[in-house]
RNA sequence: GCGAGCGUAGCCAAGUGGUUAAGGCAGAGGUUUGUGGUACCUCCAUUCGUGGGUUCGAUCCCCAUCGUUCGCCCCA
């Protein structure tokens, strides 16, 4: 009977690799909440439709790669590939622009693609997002990238690169791409087999074909630059100046286009070279006609996500897990002895102190294996002699000093008790 | 969806068509029946992802399937 397992492409993320999530987590609240976001929990399903128009019909994400089903209402539903649709449907759905102002939110969940595993690419995967909904001001483009920047700087993340283009308006990109359609059809039978499907489906992320006889004819190809607006072109620049002011280093790539229909003007990718083919950690842009096309009025807004297991994986490269911070391991053995311990734990943890319980009832040299290998900072000893006299034997694993106390003098003075241990997690 | 590699204990890992599947780490017990981090001893896979086939015999060969890794597609 062989037992059942994880299903493809999930996966389980267990102890050793929490605190590497919750160091992630943690900066991404408190640097969120310095600027004023605000934390979203939209469902973790929508009506398949909304993805639909969200993103694009012709999407990859939309075309093959939803987890889509019918409940027993019959209704079509999927679960969420990406969140921007989601949050856009809560914020027209509640009238949040009515509250006046720009809305800042974010959101950290689960996300579904059916997609082939890969490193750094699950079917269930983690992502962490803000919108920023309601401000075409260049200030909101340079704000969200700035706080992507500080965030994945706090967390420790080294060699990271932005990557950063317009793409313009509508208008701007339908004259971009008849250009480019005019310049790659002479070259089509010398493209790679995908770029050339692409040709008529999607041609502008031919621009990113890994091919490299594509990429040599794409060297002369226009640029999207070149077909910017002036209106176009001046936001573009006012971005710039403003990441610069920032001092904010980014790379110009004028090949940069991003999967989903929704981006106008700004958008943005930071990369990674330690992940292999998966580089992006995050990414985003401006998405100004995607709230009027969910059924909102028509409002400026931009955003960006980021693939948390990705930056796990960054984050594991580079440094160890901190290790737990426990006050206490307490041992006892002898029957009235245990029937204390574990009252003296429970007063000890009302009191703020961290306290693990050893259980096995073995010898106290088996106990004190466990004691010294779960980092606590002090062994606690309980037996049925100290039980009798409500005494309790303190031993500084580091140091090795031990000393009897009162049970009521360990808990008289707890800023002092404090104190010690913090001195000996500090020395250990 | 396409191509290639891999799958031996909780982890790392050797191995061979033939009655008993190395080793290390971790774990459990003991030397030490109330004192840890060292040392020594003992234990820890009727079984080699799963199912089928070839064979007198398969962990090893073949097929299928599941999972995983790398790349493509795509994306966070």
């Amino acid at each position: 009977m062989s037992a059942i397992q994880a299903t493809r492409g999930t996966r389980d993320i267990l102890p050793e690799e929490i605190p590497y999530w919750q160091h992630i987590e943690a900066i991404a609240r408190e640097i969120l909440g310095r600027a004023a976001y605000q934390e979203i929990r939209t469902p973790i399903f929508e009506q398949t439709d909304l993805f639909a128009r969200g993103m694009g019909e012709a999407t990859d994400v939309v075309s093959k790669e939803m987890y889509s089903f019918q409940d027993r209402g019959e209704r079509s539903l999927t679960l969420r590939p990406e969140n921007t649709a989601g949050v856009v449907r809560a914020f027209v759905e509640h009238n949040l622009q009515a509250q006046g102002g720009i809305q800042r939110l974010w959101y950290l969940g689960a996300m579904f693609r059916y997609e082939r595993p890969q490193a750094g690419r699950q079917r269930q995967f983690h992502q962490l997002g803000l919108e920023s909904l309601g401000s075409a001001d260049p200030r909101a483009d340079a704000e969200v990238i700035a706080i992507a920047n500080d965030w994945l700087q706090a967390i420790g993340l080294k060699n990271l690169r932005l990557e950063f283009n317009s793409i313009g308006d509508r208008t701007d990109r339908q004259h971009y791409r008849e250009a480019l359609i005019a310049y790659l059809t002479p070259h089509k039978a010398d493209l790679d087999a995908d770029s050339q499907d692409r040709l008529t489906r999607n041609p502008l992320r031919i621009l990113d074909s890994k091919d490299q006889n594509t990429q040599k004819i794409l060297q002369a190809a226009p640029s999207i630059l070149s077909y910017l607006s002036p209106e176009s072109q001046k936001r573009f620049e006012q971005v710039q100046q403003l990441l610069s002011d920032l001092g904010i280093s980014y790379r110009l790539n004028d090949r940069l286009v991003r999967g989903l229909d929704y981006y106008t003007h700004t958008v943005f990718e930071i990369q990674s070279d330690d992940l292999g083919a998966q580089a992006t950690v995050c990414a985003g842009g401006r998405y100004d006609g995607l709230i009027a096309e969910l059924g909102g009025a028509e409002t400026p807004a931009v955003g960006w996500a980021s693939g948390i297991e990705r930056l796990v994986l960054l984050l594991q490269k580079m440094q160890k897990p901190p290790v737990k911070a426990l006050d206490f391991y307490l041992v006892s053995r002898g029957d009235r002895a245990e029937a204390q311990a574990l009252k003296l734990a429970q007063t000890l943890r009302q009191t703020g102190f961290s306290v693990e319980l050893d259980l096995s009832g073995s010898a106290f040299g088996k106990q004190f294996k466990r004691a010294d290998r779960s980092g606590a900072a002090a062994c606690l000893i309980l037996g049925d002699a100290e039980a009798d006299s409500q005494t309790v034997q303190i031993k500084w694993l580091a140091s090795g000093q031990q000393a009897s106390l009162a049970q009521a003098e360990l808990l008289a003075n707890p800023d002092a008790l404090r104190q010690q241990v913090q001195t000996a997690q500090t020395e250990a």
